[in-house]
Order: C-alpha cells, then structure tokens, then sequence
RNA sequence: GUGAAUGUAGCUCAGCUGGUAGAGCACCAGAUUGUGGCUCUGGGGGUCGCGGGUUCGAGUCCCGUCAUUCACCCCA
C-alpha cells in the first residue's frame, strides 16, 4: 500500500504529462479569445454547497462524494464539479457588481467515489467555462461554440454535439406531471431504476438505455412541447446562432443530464469511439443555480470537459500531442578539475535559453554520449582537462557527428548560431 | 454498489497435467585506457500483487484481499 496510489488515482509523468501541458496551454489560448479569466477555487467546500446545488437526489450527493470531517467538525466534501464553486465564489467575492455577464474558467482535479474504469478516475481533470450573468442565448452558443472551435483546433473530428432544452422550472414541473401520469401506466415495464427514477426525478427515464425502457420512454410525451413560449424562444434562438455559426448537432430530447442545477438549454459532446464513458463533454444552463445558493436571481450557463476523456478521444484519433522535448546541448565534462568551469558554461547556456544538462555521475565520455544520445542532444559540448588549459571546447552535431574544437568564451555564441540564432526558450 | 476477466523483472510476455523462475526490449559495464546511434560479450535486477489454506513441495490448486481492465449504474 505505502507504494501505491489509492484506487482510481494515479501519477502523470514525462512523456504524458508534456500532452497535458501542451493541451492546458491550448485551452488557455481558447479562453484567452474568448474573453474569460481564470479561477481558482479550493479544491473543498462546505458539503452543504454540493448538496444543495448538484441536488439531493442525484449520484453524485447520494453515493460519489468524499466527505470528510475537519478537526473544527466542519462537513467538508472534495468537490466533484467546480460550477457549484464557482458560484459561490461568484457570490462571496461579489462578482455581480463587476460588469456583467463574468466570464471564468478552471482546469484542475474534482473528486467521485465511483469504480474506475477506462476514461473513469476518482480523481480526476476538468477544463470547465461558467458564464454567470446573461441568459441570452448567443451566450449558450458562445459556451458551445468555445468547447467546438477547441476541439477543431486540436484535429478532433466525428464528434457529435447532443443539444435539448429542459426548460425552466415552470414548464418542467408541468411536464414532469404528464409524464409520471403517463410512466404510471407503464410501471410495470420499467427497470427496478427507472421505478424509483418515477418518484425522484422521472425525467430521468428518458435517458434509460434498458430497452424495454426505451420503448416506454419512446412513447412518452416529449418535453419540447411542454416548453413555455420564453424557453421555446430560447432554444429556437440558440439553435438559429449555433447553425449561422456552422455547428454541427443534432438534437436529443433524451438529454436530460444528472444534476438538479440545469434549465433550458443542455448539451453534450460525445466520441462514439470512447466505449462507455463517451460524453467529453457535458453542459447547460443554470438560471436558478445562483439564488439557489443565497444570490439574487441570476443566470448562467457553463460546461465540463474531462481532460482524460480528451486525451483519449485524441490518442484514439490518431492525434499525437508533442512529447519530451529533447536537450539543446549535453555537456560532457571529464574530470573533477572541470566541473567547476563546466557548471559556469551550463550556467551561461540556460541564461541564454538553451534547454542544457551535464552528466551528475562521473561516467566515462563513452557514457554520457550514450546518455545525451538517448536525451536527443542536438549538441555535445566536450569540456576534458587538456581542452580546458588550451580554454577550448569541442562542439559535436550528433546528427551528422560533425565536431569542431572552438575556444572556451565563444562557445555559447557558436551554438547559438548554429541552432540559427535564438534558442526558443521554452 | 452489481457482474466478468486479469495480476510473473522497469516494459511486453512465456512458464505443459503442482517440483522452489525464463525470453525480448530497457538499464549498467566491457569490446574502442576521451566520443552516441549498429553489432558482440558480460552484469545487476523478481516479496511470481498481498494474506491465508491444501500439499513432502504452489507462480501453477482453493479461499480472502488489493489493484487493473471491461460492462452495468452514473458521469467528465
């Protein structure tokens, strides 16, 4: 146990963890456009506010948190999606009276006890947006819109974007009576689940994949004309905007999605090529999230991507995020009398940007190009005791294993005209 | 929480009906006493996931447990 991660955890190391940097930076430059600004929340919150905004009835509160007791018997829980977060800190930091509509996004760990499987952890990474403070519908196609435009920009294709509008509370409340007056006559066909879904939340029999649950729920009133007129608008006017900005999707009125919070508009992206964990990407609207956490009524709509679901759905597309990155230069100093100057010279070459390393375990010259060698050094400065009298270096190209000796001082100006002028630095 | 499969060196795996572990790759060293990528030679490494049981003897059989994978539930 002491050297292993606890289930559903694990290490992201070199040659990943390079993928996941190179995908964060991508996700910032999206959000850089598009005009949102990063948040940082803790990564705990009262219990309280997960159960009150992801709703008490719903997976996540009933039977995924990790909940935890601190030394003050505070109720704490590890959270296990960051809109609720962000609302509250939209709340206690008073966002509302910057301008509006505020525009946030997140990349961090959230937490669910569940049992792990392929593109399931019980930590794990999300890249989330949340626009708090508009409800106009150019704004869901916006959210829709950045999680498409990011996915098209790493090379991603045959993603399917799954759209519905479960309305407000108003007209939802009025269907959810016709429709439990229409599952009552159907109780019987209906999966053990899908039985209690009828007394908690019937909506959710609609998404069922038990057959005999999808012929009842084929049959079944459809919510899109139970939607009141100002939500029927809503959803028409996303739709109007997402087909002028060419977005692909196609509508889903099983789409009902798990948590309490959604109104009106509510989405996913999914990869059919993820088995079962096939949603990358889930969504919709909150208009009554805020005030349900103690704000004034206020509007908002955001998304949650899950970074391992993406770098899956890339890796089984064929797309190759960049790797390790290789050395600029090894240095190979032979010799104790050196490695005083050969620590000034690596010294001199980082300062100017080169990525540059030296052997730490006095191994033979044979050794460390071996080892430069594996590290893919573009260069090998050769620094041994008889150069360093004559303040002489010996500068090796590995690919083409050309070598010249030139003096001491100059050495970093060689190379970095060789590499054509500027190290980049990264 | 339910069902199923798997668990042998850093990695991928072999190990027949039980007789106390092996290959390839990787790692280290040497062949070239100061030069990588190819080749050859040698070397270090294994609580056979862990615990218990059966047995003269278990990697091999049985039970439990942990972990991974797949599916269900649900979700990212």
């Amino acid at each position: 146990m002491l050297t292993t991660a606890p289930r559903g955890t694990r290490d992201i190391l070199s040659p990943e963890v390079e993928k996941w940097q190179y995908l964060e930076d991508k996700i910032r430059q999206h959000c850089h456009r598009y005009a949102y600004s990063e948040i940082r929340t803790p990564i705990f919150e009262h219990t309280e506010l997960f159960q009150r905004s992801v709703g008490e009835t719903t997976d996540i509160v009933q039977k995924e948190m990790y909940t935890f007791q601190d030394r003050g018997d505070r109720l704490l829980t590890l959270r296990p999606e960051a809109t609720a977060s962000t609302v509250r800190a939209y709340l206690e930091n008073r966002l509302y009276a910057q301008p509006q509509p505020v525009k946030l996004y997140y990349i961090g760990p959230m937490f669910r006890y569940d049992r792990p499987q392929a593109g399931r952890y019980r930590q794990f990474y999300q890249f989330g947006i949340e626009v708090i403070g508009s409800q106009d519908p150019s704004v869901d196609a916006e959210v829709i819109l950045l999680a498409v435009h990011l996915f098209a920009d790493l090379g991603l294709r045959d993603l399917e974007v799954h759209l519905n509008s479960i309305g407000c509370p108003q007209c939802r409340s009025a269907y959810r009576q016709e429709l439990r007056a229409y599952l009552k006559g159907h109780l019987g066909k209906l999966c053990p689940d899908c039985r209690a879904r009828y007394e908690q939340n019937p909506l959710r029999v609609l998404d069922c994949k038990k057959e005999h649950c999808r012929q009842v729920a084929g049959q079944a009133p459809e919510l899109s004309s139970y939607l009141c007129q100002e939500c029927r608008e809503h959803f028409a006017a996303v739709q109007e905007y997402l087909e002028s900005l060419d977005v692909k999707y196609q509508l889903n009125p099983n789409l009902v999605r798990g948590l309490d919070y959604y109104t009106k508009t509510v989405f996913e992206i999914v990869s059919r090529e993820l088995g079962a964990q096939a949603a990358i990407c889930g969504g919709g609207r909150y208009d009554g999230l805020v005030e349900e956490c103690g704000g004034q009524p206020t509007p908002g709509i955001g998304f949650a991507l899950g970074i391992e679901r993406l770098l899956l759905a890339l890796d089984k597309g064929g797309i190759e995020l960049p790797g390790r990155e290789p050395l600029d230069v090894f240095l190979a100093a032979l010799g104790s009398k050196v490695q005083a100057p050969a620590l000034k010279l690596l010294y001199q070459m980082r300062q100017h940007k080169l990525r540059a390393d030296k052997d730490y375990l006095g191994r033979s010259l044979k050794a460390q190009m071996k080892y430069a060698d594996k590290k893919e050094a573009r260069y090998v400065v050769i620094l041994g005791e008889e150069e360093l009298e004559r303040r002489m270096v010996l500068i090796r190209e590995m690919a083409t294993g050309k070598q010249e000796e030139v003096p001491l001082e100059q050495a970093v100006e060689i190379i970095l005209e060789k590499m054509g002028g500027v190290a980049d630095g990264k």
